[in-house]
DNA sequence: CTTCCTGCAAAATGTTTGCATATCC
DNA sequence: GGATATGCAAACATTTTGCAGGAAG
């Protein structure tokens, strides 16, 4: 399905900006900030990115991902996984598969305080072969 | 080892505001921020303690914790284990083991970009039985 | 007595809000 | 036409930096 069709099945409305800022979410192989979907879509207002970004996270389009610094990062909620990045240069690699739902069933069984557990968060820090070199 | 003695073990001065800074953060449950410990901490600036933070997650005392909002949070760097925290209250479970070192040396195996994973950050968010009844 | 630590003020960063105008459906 | 989205300015929250004075070893 593209941009605008995924847009409209949610109710939300394809306006230029937004369209533009769903393809290029799905378009990137790696989780972006607020700040970075501004200098790429030119004409938008940084805060209606951030707007938008927050819209389409709350809709199901979009998912959120934390690093180690202090901005929130974007990405197309396709399939779910998780990231490997270098603490040197922060290139970022994707790791295919999350099994992580199995060990989710068996941290809540063992927890009285919890009813549910609906989300986590994953991410590895290492360092990259290039910047290893160095 | 008392707080004293680990900053000086570390080549860190031993301040009364430090010593009882690492004290406080020994004796937390939980991550706690900079602000908390702020309030925790008569007479400290709110300045000194992020800087203490920092050192002390610098020279493996405390390890920097995230959670999905904007500030960092940190905790005692005894063992290494990972949260449940409720999307609700923000009440917060440990999880005694951590098993995702094995998947770690797996997730490496597989990257070809990759020369060495150093750390990881997971946590789980879901809600409590409490927040569940409402 | 030198190096490191602290407080204060001020800046920087990332994000959010209010409101009037413009746009989509 | 009515609801929703946008831009601009301004507020906000968290964290960082500079610098001069103070304390630890």
């Amino acid at each position: 399905m593209e941009a605008e069709a995924l847009l409209k099945d949610k109710g939300l409305r394809a306006t230029p900006h937004r369209v533009a800022l769903l393809a290029a979410l799905y378009a990137s192989s790696r989780p972006v900030s607020a700040e970075e979907m501004h200098k790429k879509i030119s004409g938008a207002d940084l805060v209606t990115i951030y707007r938008n970004l927050q819209s389409l996270a709350a809709h199901g389009l979009a998912r959120e991902v934390r690093f180690k610094d202090s901005t929130v990062r974007y990405e197309a909620a396709g399939l779910h996984h998780h990231h490997l990045v270098c603490t040197t240069c922060g290139i970022v690699d994707e790791l295919p598969e999350c099994d992580i739902h199995l060990l989710e069933k068996e941290v809540l069984k063992k927890s009285d305080t919890f009813a549910s557990i609906d989300e986590h968060q994953l991410e590895f820090f290492g360092t990259c072969t290039v910047c290893a070199k160095r």
